[in-house]
DNA sequence: CCAAGGCATGAATCGTTGG
DNA sequence: ACCAACGATTCATGCCTTG
């Protein structure tokens, strides 16, 4: 494949990713976003409690025979986006623990320069069905200049001004992409396991890049980055191998009159009082497991136990729970039934949770 | 140094810590938890496996060098300290984008099986002054098992009670440790430059111990590890090479009483109760042969056989069997899938079963 | 037309025990 | 080591059906 002298701008070319970036002029890209294959390494089958089974991302594009070959990979394709990466632009890569930290250590090695690990928490990700693990409810994005010395793109008061006058932090919570804005082929099935929802790209797109910048997507699918660089006012150019994912991505973008939906840039409203979890109160050292709480008048009692429930004789369970328990009654706010005893008075544990309430403010 | 033949419990050790966890009894710690130097530009605590020193260096071939040293260093960490895990015992890694990305990667060389990334989000980070980057608002967490099919322990029904019922997350809000919290010397100044909060450590020795377990801290500093290990009813070893952080860190674990009831320590899981038959609740007359069994909705019934096994149309077996059959599903839990009629009511046979084993247990 | 409830589904490294 | 049987396990969201 021969070099070409000019980028081709807002279109997408369909072939393997490396050769495709060998065949673009150098330094030519202002802003790379990437979504490798995550290396999943799935083993059986996975069923949700009411026996339905999980649609297990199990592409065969997603298939690697080792580690080795998995960096080698990343390497290649790492090495090819440097090369058309302007010296003063910027590359943002996603991934899971499956993969991330290899990815990391391939872009460390080949001399780009972190700048964040930006965390994408999901509000909405998948339970952990069987109970053996945390719910896995992140991804990890990892964003880089070509060096240290780089003179880097951030659009530092668009992203403070987004986030109610505050600096932007490195966690970033957003919904997955589902409803209306997945799409669908037309059997009605989803066009592509992994689309990533509007909503990081622009976050991802306004921060590191300006209008009329040009925007690469080594791993296209069904063309987010596009599209969101295209309500943007920014130029893209789309590399996909497969011809599916070009025709969803082709229609959609076609699709979309440069207007920019800013509401997607916003962080989901704020809950109003943050909740406090009882156990919170133990992880803090506020109280210990095996402390005694008492009612107001010290006619019922109950213990703390380590995993922030309470064990009242021959009964177990929430605060609340044991609070209407204790009491023979049908509901209790166990935050204000419950008290401590500090010296000759006590205490509503409603007041340490409020003094963690303030501390979670600041 | 020699190896000794039984653990030093309770204790801090001082030296190098992979001598000393090479001293140690292979096969003898339950949990690790490793937060290690990750100083890469600041030259003091990063040595070569053979001692020597790392130079502090910006341009990209020391940086080169630099990160060879660091992965050395960290597979001859990891290493010694996989030769004294249990084999279904886990290892717990802190680190940020410097080197959590490396550390990942030698963890899965190494052979570890990695289970969960668990993202500390920090409350009250220290903002970013330049405004050139995003606030650099969390740390994450590595945990692994120590190979893909290790019966790793993980005390999900602690986690889930922790947290107000609902599964625990991969992310977690806590804040840096200070106020009281925070140790300082004789002058006033912080006694550690990064020392973590005990409610990060209460939260992974809770999830991924049991009270009486072996907990080990390479990287002992102020002994936060060692704090919590004790307040919840485990032992520790500590490893520290500098002796002001060892005097610190015996002062601060001293001075906690560490005497908790353990069963406030533990929350019972469905997995570990007794097995009951399904027979035993025939035989204690719960039921009787010929009860007609439906799912909750009623849509599918069998009936009882005195031999404690059902029979549906032109189909007889286990509660399981003929529930997954009925279904045409793959499995079934017979358990929680069956009811027998009440009144107008139905009741699930495990209500059944949990009477019959709160009556074995008294 | 609206409210309530049912149902589908998302990048997932998702058993244990006894024969 | 392999196999069969037991039996433990889910949260947020959006669309659709039912009343």
């Amino acid at each position: 494949m021969k070099t070409l002298n000019t980028i081709p701008l807002n279109q997408i070319l369909q072939g393997d990713c490396i050769e495709l970036m060998n065949s673009l002029p150098e330094k030519s890209v202002d802003l790379i976003f990437a979504d490798p294959p995550y290396n999943l390494q799935l083993g059986g089958d996975l069923h949700r409690p009411n026996n339905t089974k999980v649609d297990a991302c199990d592409d065969h594009w997603d298939q690697f025979d080792s580690f080795k070959a998995y960096d080698e990979f990343s390497n290649a394709w790492l090495k090819a986006a440097r090369r058309i990466l302007k010296d003063d632009g910027t590359i943002w890569v996603i991934g899971s623990y499956h993969n991330i930290f290899r990815v990391g250590v391939t872009l460390q090695d080949l001399g780009y320069w972190m700048l964040n690990d930006v965390i994408w928490r999901k509000t909405n990700p998948m339970p952990n069905f069987r109970g053996r693990r945390f719910t896995n409810a992140h991804e990890t994005m990892i964003w880089c200049s070509k060096s240290e010395k780089a003179k880097y793109n951030f659009n530092y008061e668009a992203m403070k001004a987004f986030n109610d006058d505050v600096q932007m932090r490195s966690d970033w919570l957003l919904p997955i992409c589902n409803g209306g804005e997945r799409l669908k082929n037309d059997e009605g099935v989803k066009a592509h396991p992994t689309q990533k929802p509007e909503s990081l790209l622009y976050r991802v797109i306004m921060a590191s890049s300006k209008p009329g910048d040009v925007v690469l997507d080594p791993f296209f699918g069904t063309g987010t980055t596009g599209a969101v660089a295209k309500k943007l006012g920014r130029n893209f150019i789309g590399l996909e191998r497969e011809t599916d994912y070009i025709k969803v991505a082709e229609k959609r973008i076609k699709s979309i009159k440069g207007e920019v939906d800013t509401s997607l840039l916003t962080t989901p409203a704020k809950r109003q009082a943050p909740r406090i979890p009882f156990g919170t109160l133990l992880e803090r050292g506020l109280l210990e497991p095996g402390t005694k709480l008492t009612d107001v008048k010290g006619r019922y009692e109950a213990k703390v136990r380590a995993d922030g429930t309470l064990s009242a004789s021959d009964f177990r369970g929430s605060i609340h729970q044991v609070g209407a328990k204790v009491q023979n009654a049908q509901a209790c706010n166990g935050w204000t039934f419950w008290h401590m005893e500090k010296g000759s008075e006590r205490v509503c544990i409603d007041e340490l949770r409020e003094q963690v309430r303030s501390e979670l403010a600041s």
